[in-house]
DNA sequence: GAATGTAATTCCAAATAATAGAACTGTCAC
DNA sequence: GTGACAGTTCTATTATTTGGAATTACATTC
Protein backbone atom coordinates (compact mmCIF):
# COMPACT_ATOMS: atom_id res chain seq x y z
CA UNK A 1 0.00 0.00 0.00
CA UNK A 2 1.72 3.05 -1.19
CA UNK A 3 0.75 5.90 1.13
CA UNK A 4 1.69 8.66 0.00
CA UNK A 5 -0.39 7.44 -2.77
CA UNK A 6 -3.18 7.13 -0.75
CA UNK A 7 -2.91 10.48 0.95
CA UNK A 8 -3.17 11.79 -2.38
CA UNK A 9 -6.35 9.88 -3.79
CA UNK A 10 -7.52 11.15 -0.18
CA UNK A 11 -7.02 15.00 -0.76
CA UNK A 12 -8.11 14.57 -4.44
CA UNK A 13 -11.30 12.85 -3.46
CA UNK A 14 -12.20 15.29 -0.57
CA UNK A 15 -11.09 18.13 -2.70
CA UNK A 16 -13.84 17.30 -5.91
CA UNK A 17 -16.62 16.81 -2.71
CA UNK A 18 -16.11 20.17 -1.09
CA UNK A 19 -17.38 21.70 -4.29
CA UNK A 20 -15.62 25.24 -3.69
CA UNK A 21 -12.18 26.45 -3.82
CA UNK A 22 -10.18 25.36 -1.01
CA UNK A 23 -6.84 26.27 0.30
CA UNK A 24 -3.90 24.32 2.01
CA UNK A 25 -4.94 25.06 5.52
CA UNK A 26 -8.69 23.65 4.65
CA UNK A 27 -7.00 20.24 3.58
CA UNK A 28 -4.43 20.11 6.11
CA UNK A 29 -7.28 20.08 9.06
CA UNK A 30 -9.55 18.18 7.23
CA UNK A 31 -6.99 15.00 6.42
CA UNK A 32 -5.15 15.86 9.88
CA UNK A 33 -1.98 16.45 7.83
CA UNK A 34 0.41 19.07 8.25
CA UNK A 35 0.37 21.98 6.21
CA UNK A 36 3.99 21.42 4.75
CA UNK A 37 2.44 18.34 3.31
CA UNK A 38 -0.91 19.05 2.32
CA UNK A 39 0.54 21.64 0.52
CA UNK A 40 3.35 19.55 -1.19
CA UNK A 41 0.63 16.89 -1.97
CA UNK A 42 -1.77 20.31 -3.61
CA UNK A 43 1.44 20.85 -5.95
CA UNK A 44 1.52 17.67 -7.05
CA UNK A 45 -1.94 17.32 -8.47
CA UNK A 46 -1.42 20.64 -10.10
CA UNK A 47 1.83 19.66 -11.59
CA UNK A 48 0.08 16.45 -12.78
CA UNK A 49 -3.10 18.18 -14.19
CA UNK A 50 -5.63 16.65 -11.21
CA UNK A 51 -6.18 19.98 -9.55
CA UNK A 52 -5.57 23.93 -10.39
CA UNK A 53 -4.18 26.51 -7.96
CA UNK A 54 -6.29 30.06 -8.31
CA UNK A 55 -3.14 32.34 -8.88
CA UNK A 56 -4.68 35.05 -7.00
CA UNK A 57 -6.43 33.73 -4.03
CA UNK A 58 -3.80 30.19 -4.16
CA UNK A 59 -6.32 28.09 -3.26
CA UNK A 60 -7.04 24.59 -4.98
CA UNK A 61 -9.72 22.99 -6.73
CA UNK A 62 -10.37 19.73 -9.23
CA UNK A 63 -9.69 20.67 -12.82
CA UNK A 64 -11.61 18.82 -15.55
CA UNK A 65 -9.42 15.69 -16.25
CA UNK A 66 -11.61 13.95 -13.77
CA UNK A 67 -14.62 15.15 -15.80
CA UNK A 68 -12.55 13.97 -18.85
CA UNK A 69 -11.40 10.46 -17.43
CA UNK A 70 -15.29 9.77 -15.89
CA UNK A 71 -16.23 10.27 -19.63
CA UNK A 72 -13.76 7.77 -20.48
CA UNK A 73 -14.90 5.39 -18.06
CA UNK A 74 -18.34 6.18 -19.29
CA UNK A 75 -18.00 5.65 -22.66
CA UNK A 76 -16.22 2.06 -22.19
CA UNK A 77 -20.10 1.14 -21.84
CA UNK A 78 -21.57 3.39 -23.58
CA UNK A 79 -24.76 3.00 -22.14
CA UNK A 80 -26.30 5.80 -21.18
CA UNK A 81 -26.37 6.78 -24.95
CA UNK A 82 -27.99 3.43 -26.16
CA UNK A 83 -30.01 3.30 -23.90
CA UNK A 84 -31.87 6.59 -23.41
CA UNK A 85 -34.64 5.80 -25.68
CA UNK A 86 -35.77 2.59 -23.79
CA UNK A 87 -35.41 5.00 -20.66
CA UNK A 88 -37.63 7.82 -21.84
CA UNK A 89 -40.40 5.81 -23.04
CA UNK A 90 -40.41 3.90 -19.48
CA UNK A 91 -40.68 7.45 -18.09
CA UNK A 92 -43.36 8.55 -20.85
CA UNK A 93 -45.15 5.73 -19.78
CA UNK A 94 -44.89 5.85 -16.12
CA UNK A 95 -44.81 9.79 -14.96
CA UNK A 96 -42.52 8.02 -12.45
CA UNK A 97 -38.37 8.41 -11.66
CA UNK A 98 -36.49 6.44 -14.00
CA UNK A 99 -32.57 5.48 -13.30
CA UNK A 100 -30.42 3.72 -15.17
CA UNK A 101 -27.46 2.04 -12.70
CA UNK A 102 -24.44 -0.76 -12.93
CA UNK A 103 -22.63 -2.39 -10.58
CA UNK A 104 -19.57 -1.17 -8.45
CA UNK A 105 -18.39 -3.63 -6.18
CA UNK A 106 -21.42 -3.44 -3.34
CA UNK A 107 -22.92 -0.52 -4.41
CA UNK A 108 -24.41 0.48 -7.76
CA UNK A 109 -23.76 3.81 -9.47
CA UNK A 110 -26.49 5.74 -11.04
CA UNK A 111 -25.49 6.96 -14.87
CA UNK A 112 -28.64 8.19 -16.14
CA UNK A 113 -31.84 9.72 -14.47
CA UNK A 114 -35.38 10.58 -15.86
CA UNK A 115 -36.88 13.27 -12.91
CA UNK A 116 -40.54 12.26 -12.04
CA UNK A 117 -42.64 15.42 -12.52
CA UNK A 118 -44.06 14.05 -9.48
CA UNK A 119 -42.45 14.81 -6.05
CA UNK A 120 -39.79 11.45 -4.88
CA UNK A 121 -38.76 11.30 -1.66
CA UNK A 122 -35.76 9.87 -2.58
CA UNK A 123 -32.83 11.70 -3.96
CA UNK A 124 -30.38 10.22 -6.20
CA UNK A 125 -28.21 12.05 -8.90
CA UNK A 126 -25.95 11.29 -11.72
CA UNK A 127 -22.76 9.53 -10.56
CA UNK A 128 -24.76 9.24 -7.19
CA UNK A 129 -24.71 5.58 -5.09
CA UNK A 130 -26.86 3.35 -3.39
CA UNK A 131 -25.82 -0.29 -1.78
CA UNK A 132 -26.97 -3.21 -3.96
CA UNK A 133 -28.52 -4.79 -1.74
CA UNK A 134 -31.01 -2.45 -0.20
CA UNK A 135 -32.21 -1.26 -3.84
CA UNK A 136 -34.24 -2.52 -6.81
CA UNK A 137 -31.88 -1.66 -9.73
CA UNK A 138 -28.70 -4.23 -7.22
CA UNK A 139 -30.48 -6.70 -5.86
CA UNK A 140 -32.05 -7.02 -10.07
CA UNK A 141 -28.01 -6.37 -11.32
CA UNK A 142 -26.68 -9.62 -8.49
CA UNK A 143 -29.90 -11.85 -9.18
CA UNK A 144 -28.40 -11.48 -12.73
CA UNK A 145 -25.00 -12.00 -11.72
CA UNK A 146 -26.17 -15.42 -10.19
CA UNK A 147 -23.23 -15.67 -8.16
CA UNK A 148 -23.01 -18.64 -4.97
CA UNK A 149 -23.44 -17.42 -1.66
CA UNK A 150 -19.92 -17.39 -1.20
CA UNK A 151 -19.26 -15.21 -3.92
CA UNK A 152 -22.03 -12.81 -3.01
CA UNK A 153 -20.25 -12.60 0.68
CA UNK A 154 -16.83 -12.17 -0.89
CA UNK A 155 -18.66 -8.81 -3.23
CA UNK A 156 -21.07 -7.19 -0.07
CA UNK A 157 -19.51 -8.45 2.64
CA UNK A 158 -21.56 -7.67 5.82
CA UNK A 159 -24.98 -6.53 4.63
CA UNK A 160 -25.77 -3.61 6.47
CA UNK A 161 -29.23 -2.05 7.46
CA UNK A 162 -30.41 1.38 6.12
CA UNK A 163 -33.67 1.35 7.23
CA UNK A 164 -35.60 -1.14 9.12
CA UNK A 165 -36.63 -3.26 6.14
CA UNK A 166 -33.67 -4.15 4.90
CA UNK A 167 -32.14 -7.36 4.33
CA UNK A 168 -29.23 -8.34 6.30
CA UNK A 169 -29.47 -11.81 6.11
CA UNK A 170 -27.28 -13.59 3.69
CA UNK A 171 -29.49 -16.24 3.45
CA UNK A 172 -32.76 -14.29 3.15
CA UNK A 173 -31.26 -12.40 0.45
CA UNK A 174 -30.13 -15.66 -1.56
CA UNK A 175 -33.73 -16.50 -1.02
CA UNK A 176 -35.23 -12.81 -2.56
CA UNK A 177 -32.11 -12.87 -5.31
CA UNK A 178 -33.82 -16.63 -6.48
CA UNK A 179 -37.29 -14.69 -6.44
CA UNK A 180 -36.07 -12.01 -8.36
CA UNK A 181 -34.48 -14.66 -11.01
CA UNK A 182 -38.02 -16.10 -11.50
CA UNK A 183 -40.20 -13.32 -11.76
CA UNK A 184 -37.30 -11.14 -13.85
CA UNK A 185 -37.21 -7.87 -11.65
CA UNK A 186 -36.30 -7.03 -8.31
CA UNK A 187 -38.52 -5.15 -5.50
CA UNK A 188 -37.31 -2.60 -2.82
CA UNK A 189 -39.58 -1.83 -0.06
CA UNK A 190 -38.04 0.76 1.44
CA UNK A 191 -35.05 -1.12 2.12
CA UNK A 192 -32.91 2.15 1.52
CA UNK A 193 -34.90 5.14 2.28
CA UNK A 194 -37.81 5.08 4.21
CA UNK A 195 -41.20 5.97 1.87
CA UNK A 196 -39.37 5.02 -1.18
CA UNK A 197 -39.87 1.72 -3.15
CA UNK A 198 -39.02 1.03 -6.46
CA UNK A 199 -38.26 -2.49 -9.25
CA UNK A 200 -35.78 -3.01 -11.39
CA UNK A 201 -35.01 -4.35 -14.12
CA UNK A 202 -31.63 -5.87 -15.07
CA UNK A 203 -30.17 -5.47 -19.15
CA UNK A 204 -28.12 -7.74 -20.84
CA UNK A 205 -25.63 -6.93 -23.84
CA UNK A 206 -24.89 -9.47 -26.73
CA UNK A 207 -23.34 -12.17 -25.25
CA UNK A 208 -26.30 -12.16 -22.33
CA UNK A 209 -24.32 -10.69 -19.79
CA UNK A 210 -26.50 -8.16 -17.53
CA UNK A 211 -24.27 -4.90 -17.50
CA UNK A 212 -26.83 -2.49 -16.17
CA UNK A 213 -30.52 -2.25 -14.07
CA UNK A 214 -33.21 -0.10 -15.07
CA UNK A 215 -34.99 0.68 -12.19
CA UNK A 216 -38.00 3.00 -11.29
CA UNK A 217 -38.35 4.44 -7.80
CA UNK A 218 -41.81 5.71 -6.18
CA UNK A 219 -43.25 6.76 -2.97
CA UNK A 220 -44.49 4.02 -1.25
CA UNK A 221 -48.01 5.73 -1.09
CA UNK A 222 -48.13 5.43 -4.52
CA UNK A 223 -47.16 1.39 -4.45
CA UNK A 224 -49.87 -0.75 -3.35
CA UNK A 225 -50.14 -4.00 -5.22
CA UNK A 226 -52.30 -3.15 -8.33
CA UNK A 227 -49.91 -0.37 -9.24
CA UNK A 228 -46.93 -2.48 -8.84
CA UNK A 229 -47.86 -4.64 -10.87
CA UNK A 230 -48.39 -2.19 -13.94
CA UNK A 231 -44.94 -0.77 -13.21
CA UNK A 232 -43.80 -3.75 -13.07
CA UNK A 233 -45.38 -5.01 -16.46
CA UNK A 234 -44.31 -1.55 -17.92
CA UNK A 235 -40.56 -2.36 -16.57
CA UNK A 236 -40.33 -5.70 -18.29
CA UNK A 237 -41.22 -4.15 -21.52
CA UNK A 238 -38.76 -1.39 -21.15
CA UNK A 239 -36.11 -4.07 -19.91
CA UNK A 240 -36.97 -6.43 -22.99
CA UNK A 241 -36.73 -3.18 -25.49
CA UNK A 242 -33.15 -2.00 -23.63
CA UNK A 243 -31.66 -5.72 -24.43
CA UNK A 244 -33.06 -5.53 -27.71
CA UNK A 245 -31.04 -1.46 -28.24
CA UNK A 246 -28.18 -4.13 -27.14
CA UNK A 247 -28.29 -7.09 -29.50
CA UNK A 248 -29.04 -9.49 -26.42
CA UNK A 249 -31.72 -12.04 -28.33
CA UNK A 250 -33.40 -13.88 -25.35
CA UNK A 251 -32.66 -17.69 -26.14
CA UNK A 252 -36.37 -18.34 -27.13
CA UNK A 253 -35.67 -20.84 -29.69
CA UNK A 254 -37.22 -24.31 -29.50
CA UNK A 255 -35.54 -26.18 -26.39
CA UNK A 256 -36.77 -26.30 -23.02
CA UNK A 257 -34.85 -23.05 -22.18
CA UNK A 258 -37.56 -21.26 -23.19
CA UNK A 259 -39.63 -21.72 -20.27
CA UNK A 260 -36.86 -20.02 -18.10
CA UNK A 261 -37.38 -17.14 -20.54
CA UNK A 262 -40.82 -17.38 -20.28
CA UNK A 263 -40.50 -17.00 -16.90
CA UNK A 264 -38.37 -14.25 -16.51
CA UNK A 265 -40.25 -12.25 -18.95
CA UNK A 266 -43.87 -12.52 -17.93
CA UNK A 267 -43.77 -13.87 -14.37
CA UNK B 1 6.76 16.32 -5.89
CA UNK B 2 5.41 13.61 -4.81
CA UNK B 3 6.95 11.05 -6.92
CA UNK B 4 4.83 8.23 -5.43
CA UNK B 5 1.21 10.00 -6.05
CA UNK B 6 2.54 11.08 -9.34
CA UNK B 7 2.81 7.46 -10.76
CA UNK B 8 0.06 6.67 -9.13
CA UNK B 9 -1.70 8.93 -10.92
CA UNK B 10 -0.43 8.55 -14.04
CA UNK B 11 -1.46 4.44 -13.77
CA UNK B 12 -4.54 5.77 -13.20
CA UNK B 13 -4.81 7.58 -16.18
CA UNK B 14 -3.09 5.03 -18.87
CA UNK B 15 -5.63 2.59 -16.73
CA UNK B 16 -8.35 4.96 -17.93
CA UNK B 17 -7.43 5.30 -21.16
CA UNK B 18 -7.20 1.92 -22.49
CA UNK B 19 -10.55 0.75 -22.34
CA UNK B 20 -9.83 -2.63 -21.44
CA UNK B 21 -8.65 -4.37 -18.67
CA UNK B 22 -5.22 -3.94 -18.00
CA UNK B 23 -2.66 -6.54 -16.61
CA UNK B 24 0.22 -5.62 -14.10
CA UNK B 25 2.32 -6.73 -16.45
CA UNK B 26 0.87 -3.98 -19.32
CA UNK B 27 1.34 -1.11 -16.75
CA UNK B 28 4.74 -2.20 -16.42
CA UNK B 29 5.66 -2.09 -19.64
CA UNK B 30 3.61 1.43 -20.64
CA UNK B 31 4.93 2.94 -17.62
CA UNK B 32 8.28 1.46 -17.57
CA UNK B 33 8.72 0.46 -13.91
CA UNK B 34 9.35 -2.82 -12.09
CA UNK B 35 6.17 -5.07 -12.37
CA UNK B 36 6.59 -5.18 -8.17
CA UNK B 37 6.29 -1.50 -8.36
CA UNK B 38 3.26 -1.66 -10.50
CA UNK B 39 1.43 -3.92 -8.50
CA UNK B 40 1.79 -2.57 -5.26
CA UNK B 41 0.35 0.99 -6.95
CA UNK B 42 -2.74 -1.17 -8.59
CA UNK B 43 -3.31 -2.53 -5.60
CA UNK B 44 -3.45 0.56 -3.71
CA UNK B 45 -5.85 2.53 -5.93
CA UNK B 46 -7.98 -1.12 -5.68
CA UNK B 47 -8.11 -0.57 -1.97
CA UNK B 48 -8.27 3.17 -2.02
CA UNK B 49 -11.62 2.34 -4.68
CA UNK B 50 -10.26 3.82 -7.70
CA UNK B 51 -9.81 0.62 -9.36
CA UNK B 52 -10.92 -3.03 -9.70
CA UNK B 53 -9.30 -6.32 -9.84
CA UNK B 54 -11.47 -9.06 -11.99
CA UNK B 55 -10.79 -11.70 -9.48
CA UNK B 56 -10.77 -15.07 -12.22
CA UNK B 57 -8.55 -12.82 -14.79
CA UNK B 58 -6.41 -10.56 -12.15
CA UNK B 59 -6.92 -7.85 -14.31
CA UNK B 60 -7.22 -4.34 -13.68
CA UNK B 61 -10.17 -1.42 -15.00
CA UNK B 62 -10.78 1.73 -13.27
CA UNK B 63 -13.84 1.73 -11.03
CA UNK B 64 -16.36 4.27 -11.48
CA UNK B 65 -15.27 6.51 -8.47
CA UNK B 66 -13.84 8.63 -11.63
CA UNK B 67 -17.48 8.58 -13.44
CA UNK B 68 -18.62 9.93 -9.94
CA UNK B 69 -16.04 12.40 -9.36
CA UNK B 70 -16.34 13.63 -12.47
CA UNK B 71 -20.30 13.87 -12.51
CA UNK B 72 -19.45 15.99 -9.22
CA UNK B 73 -16.77 18.45 -11.01
CA UNK B 74 -19.48 18.75 -14.00
CA UNK B 75 -21.87 19.56 -11.25
CA UNK B 76 -20.19 22.15 -9.67
CA UNK B 77 -20.78 24.41 -12.53
CA UNK B 78 -24.23 23.21 -14.09
CA UNK B 79 -23.75 24.63 -16.99
CA UNK B 80 -24.66 21.67 -19.00
CA UNK B 81 -27.73 20.87 -17.82
CA UNK B 82 -28.63 24.92 -18.09
CA UNK B 83 -27.46 25.75 -21.23
CA UNK B 84 -29.07 22.40 -23.19
CA UNK B 85 -32.09 24.11 -24.14
CA UNK B 86 -29.76 26.86 -25.77
CA UNK B 87 -27.65 24.31 -27.77
CA UNK B 88 -31.03 22.32 -28.53
CA UNK B 89 -32.26 25.44 -30.39
CA UNK B 90 -28.76 26.14 -32.04
CA UNK B 91 -28.53 22.63 -33.44
CA UNK B 92 -32.34 22.39 -34.71
CA UNK B 93 -31.93 25.94 -36.17
CA UNK B 94 -28.39 25.04 -38.06
CA UNK B 95 -28.19 21.32 -38.56
CA UNK B 96 -24.99 21.39 -37.80
CA UNK B 97 -22.51 19.79 -34.92
CA UNK B 98 -23.20 22.09 -32.04
CA UNK B 99 -20.77 21.91 -28.46
CA UNK B 100 -20.72 23.19 -25.05
CA UNK B 101 -16.84 23.95 -23.50
CA UNK B 102 -14.90 25.25 -21.02
CA UNK B 103 -11.46 26.22 -20.41
CA UNK B 104 -8.83 24.14 -18.73
CA UNK B 105 -5.71 25.73 -18.67
CA UNK B 106 -4.54 25.76 -22.45
CA UNK B 107 -7.27 23.53 -23.85
CA UNK B 108 -10.31 23.57 -23.51
CA UNK B 109 -12.69 20.25 -22.07
CA UNK B 110 -16.12 19.62 -24.40
CA UNK B 111 -19.16 19.17 -22.15
CA UNK B 112 -21.97 18.45 -23.92
CA UNK B 113 -22.44 17.99 -27.63
CA UNK B 114 -25.26 17.82 -30.46
CA UNK B 115 -24.25 15.98 -33.34
CA UNK B 116 -25.31 17.06 -36.85
CA UNK B 117 -27.32 14.56 -38.90
CA UNK B 118 -25.31 15.47 -41.77
CA UNK B 119 -21.07 14.52 -41.25
CA UNK B 120 -18.64 16.52 -39.94
CA UNK B 121 -14.66 15.28 -40.11
CA UNK B 122 -14.08 16.52 -37.07
CA UNK B 123 -14.28 13.91 -33.95
CA UNK B 124 -14.88 14.95 -31.31
CA UNK B 125 -16.56 13.53 -27.74
CA UNK B 126 -17.66 14.76 -24.22
CA UNK B 127 -15.00 15.24 -21.86
CA UNK B 128 -12.47 15.54 -24.97
CA UNK B 129 -9.74 17.75 -25.52
CA UNK B 130 -8.23 20.04 -28.14
CA UNK B 131 -5.77 23.37 -27.93
CA UNK B 132 -7.77 26.67 -26.84
CA UNK B 133 -5.92 28.80 -29.29
CA UNK B 134 -6.92 26.02 -32.34
CA UNK B 135 -10.59 26.51 -31.70
CA UNK B 136 -13.43 28.38 -32.28
CA UNK B 137 -14.52 27.68 -29.02
CA UNK B 138 -11.20 28.29 -27.03
CA UNK B 139 -10.44 31.44 -28.84
CA UNK B 140 -14.11 32.98 -27.92
CA UNK B 141 -13.11 32.50 -24.11
CA UNK B 142 -9.42 33.61 -24.20
CA UNK B 143 -10.91 36.82 -25.82
CA UNK B 144 -13.58 36.81 -23.34
CA UNK B 145 -10.88 36.44 -20.49
CA UNK B 146 -9.59 39.49 -22.00
CA UNK B 147 -5.68 38.71 -20.70
CA UNK B 148 -2.99 40.37 -21.52
CA UNK B 149 0.06 39.19 -23.81
CA UNK B 150 2.10 38.15 -20.49
CA UNK B 151 -0.52 36.25 -18.98
CA UNK B 152 -1.78 35.08 -22.39
CA UNK B 153 1.72 33.19 -22.69
CA UNK B 154 1.85 31.81 -18.97
CA UNK B 155 -1.38 30.23 -19.85
CA UNK B 156 -0.73 28.81 -23.25
CA UNK B 157 2.82 28.15 -23.57
CA UNK B 158 4.07 27.84 -26.89
CA UNK B 159 1.62 27.88 -29.21
CA UNK B 160 1.48 24.59 -31.17
CA UNK B 161 0.85 24.48 -34.76
CA UNK B 162 -1.67 21.64 -35.17
CA UNK B 163 -2.37 22.44 -39.18
CA UNK B 164 -0.53 24.63 -41.63
CA UNK B 165 -3.46 27.46 -40.71
CA UNK B 166 -2.92 26.99 -36.76
CA UNK B 167 -1.58 30.20 -35.19
CA UNK B 168 1.39 30.31 -33.61
CA UNK B 169 2.54 33.49 -33.22
CA UNK B 170 1.74 35.27 -29.73
CA UNK B 171 1.17 39.14 -31.67
CA UNK B 172 -1.18 37.36 -34.20
CA UNK B 173 -3.31 35.72 -31.85
CA UNK B 174 -3.18 38.63 -29.89
CA UNK B 175 -4.51 40.51 -32.90
CA UNK B 176 -6.84 37.57 -33.42
CA UNK B 177 -8.77 37.81 -29.92
CA UNK B 178 -9.51 41.45 -30.19
CA UNK B 179 -11.15 40.85 -33.53
CA UNK B 180 -12.68 38.04 -31.67
CA UNK B 181 -13.73 40.65 -28.73
CA UNK B 182 -14.78 43.08 -31.44
CA UNK B 183 -17.35 41.54 -33.24
CA UNK B 184 -18.71 39.17 -30.30
CA UNK B 185 -17.28 35.44 -31.96
CA UNK B 186 -14.53 33.14 -32.58
CA UNK B 187 -13.75 31.19 -36.06
CA UNK B 188 -11.24 28.30 -36.80
CA UNK B 189 -10.38 27.66 -40.31
CA UNK B 190 -9.06 24.50 -40.58
CA UNK B 191 -6.54 25.51 -37.16
CA UNK B 192 -7.14 21.93 -35.49
CA UNK B 193 -8.28 19.55 -38.08
CA UNK B 194 -7.99 20.03 -41.75
CA UNK B 195 -11.12 20.18 -43.35
CA UNK B 196 -13.09 21.66 -40.27
CA UNK B 197 -13.88 25.19 -39.45
CA UNK B 198 -15.94 26.43 -36.56
CA UNK B 199 -17.53 29.44 -34.87
CA UNK B 200 -17.53 29.76 -31.02
CA UNK B 201 -18.82 32.61 -28.61
CA UNK B 202 -18.64 33.05 -25.16
CA UNK B 203 -21.60 32.87 -22.53
CA UNK B 204 -21.08 34.11 -18.98
CA UNK B 205 -22.71 34.11 -15.80
CA UNK B 206 -24.92 36.64 -13.64
CA UNK B 207 -21.41 38.15 -12.68
CA UNK B 208 -20.37 38.65 -16.50
CA UNK B 209 -17.70 36.39 -16.12
CA UNK B 210 -17.26 34.11 -19.16
CA UNK B 211 -18.18 30.38 -17.92
CA UNK B 212 -18.33 28.58 -21.63
CA UNK B 213 -18.41 28.91 -24.98
CA UNK B 214 -20.55 27.47 -27.46
CA UNK B 215 -19.22 26.17 -30.90
CA UNK B 216 -20.10 24.91 -34.20
CA UNK B 217 -17.92 22.62 -36.04
CA UNK B 218 -18.59 23.33 -39.80
CA UNK B 219 -16.99 21.01 -42.61
CA UNK B 220 -14.51 23.31 -44.62
CA UNK B 221 -16.84 23.03 -47.85
CA UNK B 222 -19.76 24.53 -46.35
CA UNK B 223 -18.57 27.60 -44.62
CA UNK B 224 -18.45 29.69 -47.53
CA UNK B 225 -18.81 33.45 -46.57
CA UNK B 226 -22.43 33.57 -46.70
CA UNK B 227 -23.15 30.41 -44.68
CA UNK B 228 -20.28 31.62 -42.04
CA UNK B 229 -22.45 34.77 -41.78
CA UNK B 230 -25.83 32.88 -41.61
CA UNK B 231 -24.77 30.53 -38.76
CA UNK B 232 -22.71 33.75 -36.84
CA UNK B 233 -26.01 35.32 -36.68
CA UNK B 234 -27.84 32.03 -35.28
CA UNK B 235 -24.74 31.62 -32.88
CA UNK B 236 -25.10 35.01 -31.56
CA UNK B 237 -28.71 34.41 -30.88
CA UNK B 238 -27.92 31.22 -28.97
CA UNK B 239 -25.28 32.81 -26.82
CA UNK B 240 -27.52 35.69 -25.57
CA UNK B 241 -30.11 32.96 -24.59
CA UNK B 242 -27.37 31.37 -22.79
CA UNK B 243 -26.03 34.54 -21.20
CA UNK B 244 -29.62 35.16 -20.78
CA UNK B 245 -30.39 31.77 -18.68
CA UNK B 246 -27.29 32.33 -16.81
CA UNK B 247 -28.79 35.29 -15.39
CA UNK B 248 -26.52 37.87 -17.47
CA UNK B 249 -27.44 40.73 -18.38
CA UNK B 250 -25.74 42.72 -21.12
CA UNK B 251 -24.52 45.85 -19.91
CA UNK B 252 -27.03 47.93 -21.96
CA UNK B 253 -27.93 50.66 -19.71
CA UNK B 254 -27.84 54.34 -21.11
CA UNK B 255 -23.99 54.92 -20.86
CA UNK B 256 -21.10 54.37 -23.37
CA UNK B 257 -21.39 51.34 -22.91
CA UNK B 258 -24.06 50.11 -24.73
CA UNK B 259 -22.04 50.75 -27.91
CA UNK B 260 -19.46 47.84 -26.64
CA UNK B 261 -22.66 45.26 -26.40
CA UNK B 262 -23.40 46.61 -29.66
CA UNK B 263 -20.25 45.79 -31.19
CA UNK B 264 -20.34 42.43 -29.36
CA UNK B 265 -23.95 41.23 -30.48
CA UNK B 266 -24.21 42.77 -33.72
CA UNK B 267 -20.97 42.62 -35.30
C1' DG C 1 -0.95 -36.06 -15.32
C1' DA C 2 3.61 -34.29 -15.30
C1' DA C 3 6.24 -30.66 -17.46
C1' DT C 4 6.65 -26.21 -19.24
C1' DG C 5 5.97 -21.38 -19.81
C1' DT C 6 3.81 -17.28 -18.42
C1' DA C 7 2.26 -13.98 -15.28
C1' DA C 8 0.96 -12.58 -10.58
C1' DT C 9 2.46 -12.05 -6.16
C1' DT C 10 5.63 -11.92 -2.13
C1' DC C 11 9.92 -10.85 0.13
C1' DC C 12 13.88 -8.08 1.63
C1' DA C 13 18.04 -5.19 1.84
C1' DA C 14 19.44 -0.87 -0.30
C1' DA C 15 18.25 3.51 -1.76
C1' DT C 16 15.26 7.06 -1.95
C1' DA C 17 11.65 9.99 -0.93
C1' DA C 18 8.26 11.81 2.41
C1' DT C 19 7.67 13.84 6.88
C1' DA C 20 7.30 17.23 10.70
C1' DG C 21 8.37 21.30 12.43
C1' DA C 22 10.41 25.55 12.22
C1' DA C 23 11.71 29.47 9.55
C1' DC C 24 10.68 32.61 6.04
C1' DT C 25 7.67 35.48 3.00
C1' DG C 26 3.84 37.92 1.64
C1' DT C 27 -0.63 40.02 2.42
C1' DC C 28 -4.21 42.19 4.73
C1' DA C 29 -6.45 44.80 8.61
C1' DC C 30 -6.03 47.98 12.07
C1' DG D 1 4.04 50.45 10.98
C1' DT D 2 2.60 46.39 13.51
C1' DG D 3 0.36 42.10 14.28
C1' DA D 4 -1.99 38.21 12.66
C1' DC D 5 -2.61 34.80 9.41
C1' DA D 6 -1.75 31.83 5.56
C1' DG D 7 1.30 30.12 1.91
C1' DT D 8 5.65 28.52 0.93
C1' DT D 9 10.48 26.90 1.63
C1' DC D 10 14.01 24.39 4.08
C1' DT D 11 16.32 20.39 6.31
C1' DA D 12 17.60 16.58 9.34
C1' DT D 13 15.20 12.56 10.58
C1' DT D 14 12.38 8.87 9.53
C1' DA D 15 9.79 5.81 7.00
C1' DT D 16 8.73 4.28 2.61
C1' DT D 17 9.39 2.90 -1.90
C1' DT D 18 12.27 0.49 -4.99
C1' DG D 19 14.31 -3.24 -7.83
C1' DG D 20 15.54 -7.72 -8.23
C1' DA D 21 15.05 -12.32 -7.08
C1' DA D 22 12.25 -15.98 -5.22
C1' DT D 23 7.83 -17.99 -4.96
C1' DT D 24 3.26 -19.15 -6.14
C1' DA D 25 -0.63 -19.76 -9.29
C1' DC D 26 -2.42 -20.98 -13.52
C1' DA D 27 -3.01 -22.59 -18.05
C1' DT D 28 -1.21 -25.10 -21.98
C1' DT D 29 1.47 -28.74 -24.00
C1' DC D 30 3.49 -33.17 -24.26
Amino acid sequence: MDSTLAKGLAVLDWLVRQQRDCRVTDVAAALRIQRSNAHRTLQTLVECGWARQDPTSSAYRPSLRLFELGALVEAAADLKALLRPALATLAQATGETIHLAVLDGPEIVYLDKFDSPLPVAAYSRIGGRAPAHCVASGKALLAAADLDADALTLRLGTLAAHTPHSITEPARLGTELALCRQRGYAVNREEWRLGVCGLGAAVHNARGEPVAAIGISVPAMRFGKVQAQTLAQALMAAAQQADTLLGYRPPTDCTTSSIKTTQRRLA
